[in-house]
DNA sequence: TCTAATTTTTAGACTAACCTAAAAATAATT
DNA sequence: AATTATTTTTAGGTTAGTCTAAAAATTAGA
């Protein structure tokens, strides 16, 4: 039975592998983790002797096999229990992060599918991130940053990049939410702001905040 | 922030204490927590430096008010998470004990307090113990051993004392439930055994399996 | 009440996970 | 290619929570 430590170790590692395919380095784990590269380090030799990791000296590591399920494991923990912090108990999608770090550690298979079962199977977290099946399999389906959406067309929001408390209440006090029909009216060449369409409300978002939106293009 | 470690010998104190008016042997303690007494005296003298247990060295040690408080909390939260995984997540009362061994330890008031609701505000969990409130208040009804029950005496369940699978799933089969009726038919005076009948199910428990069921008398 | 048995505490050590500071390796720049 | 800058690792230390073994205090027994 693994650690919390060390289940926060694969699981950044897990997150930072999908950006890039290079080996990760000891910098940015530690960046990801708030801690120091050289606790990352003395980590990263343990997991590498569970054989968890892959791990050569000064060249970064990757994840197993075995430590790319036990990943997205806790990612499928932890994102389950936001869908029901938010479905049952009156969470709103910029409080459940916290609680979801605590829970995402308890270890009981028959309570995590049961209430994968309760939710009916959700397919999605309330950010919109895809939930992985028991097995550790992800579907990574593709998304746009709205940021990237041409004028006049569009699109739905399907997911959020910063899940800050700051940005998501932004995005309730504008109403964008998950599924919501987003149309581009207008790009500002200057700052690349854009004038978006919601329902029947028109307003401005910087780039900074386009950057952060998730959609599927619907042409 | 208390640790898990802390908490847990919060917890383990309370729940001694209710057997005793003395101060709480390290060697108790020990034993309860499944540790050595020489951990406890390092972890009493940090709780006391904290003001949650007094202490005197060789005179044991008693929960101040303050440790009370934060170990009924303790306490509510390990009960209200057993009533969510038996009523919501069909969990048996024999499994409940390990999952709320960790989930005690979840830090959320928002979570605890919703999961409270949700259920309806629960007095009792799956096993007849009473649930705190948020004060850390806890309503010790008075109940008696089915072994103190009189011949052709009728008593409700209302608790166990063993919480271990095997008792429990013994209950199970025998049809022996929270809320059930038990008339005590007969006493047997050389082993202590008792023939009891619930609803038309008449047979023999010994004096080990009436001595960890609790019940109110009703005449 | 004095000695023996038991309980409790102290002393010293271990592990996991972290840290700082210095050394070593790699990457970047001229 | 040589030097500088950056990254990574090593070395040594800290804290929380545990342990064993020995010392001290309390309790029990004769």
């Amino acid at each position: 039975m693994l650690s919390k430590s060390e289940e926060n170790y694969l699981k950044a590692i897990f997150h930072l592998s999908r950006k890039t395919e290079k080996g990760i380095s000891t910098n940015a784990i530690a960046q990801q983790l708030d801690t120091k590269a050289s606790s990352v380090t003395d980590m990263v030799k343990k997991l590498s002797d569970k054989e968890l990791v892959l791990y050569v000296k000064y060249q970064g590591v990757t994840l197993t096999k075995k430590g790319e399920k036990i990943a997205a494991n806790v990612i499928r923990k932890h994102r389950l229990w936001e869908v029901l912090l938010v479905e049952k108990f009156n969470f709103n999608w910029d409080e459940v992060h916290e609680v979801a770090e605590q829970l995402e550690h308890i270890h009981s298979k028959k309570l995590i599918n049961e209430i994968d079962a309760f939710l009916g199977y959700p397919k999605n977290d309330p950010h919109g991130d895809p939930i992985p099946d028991e097995d550790g399999n992800i579907n990574f389906s593709e998304k746009s940053l709205l940021s990237t959406i041409e004028i006049n067309m569009k699109a739905v929001c399907v997911g959020v990049n910063d899940t800050s408390s700051d940005f998501l209440r932004y995005l309730d006090k504008q109403g964008i939410a998950l599924g919501k029909e987003i149309t581009v009216l207008e790009k500002e060449a200057f700052d690349n702001s854009m004038q978006i369409k919601i329902a029947s409300n028109e307003f401005t978002i910087s780039q900074q905040i386009a950057n952060n939106i998730y959609v599927k293009n619907k042409g």
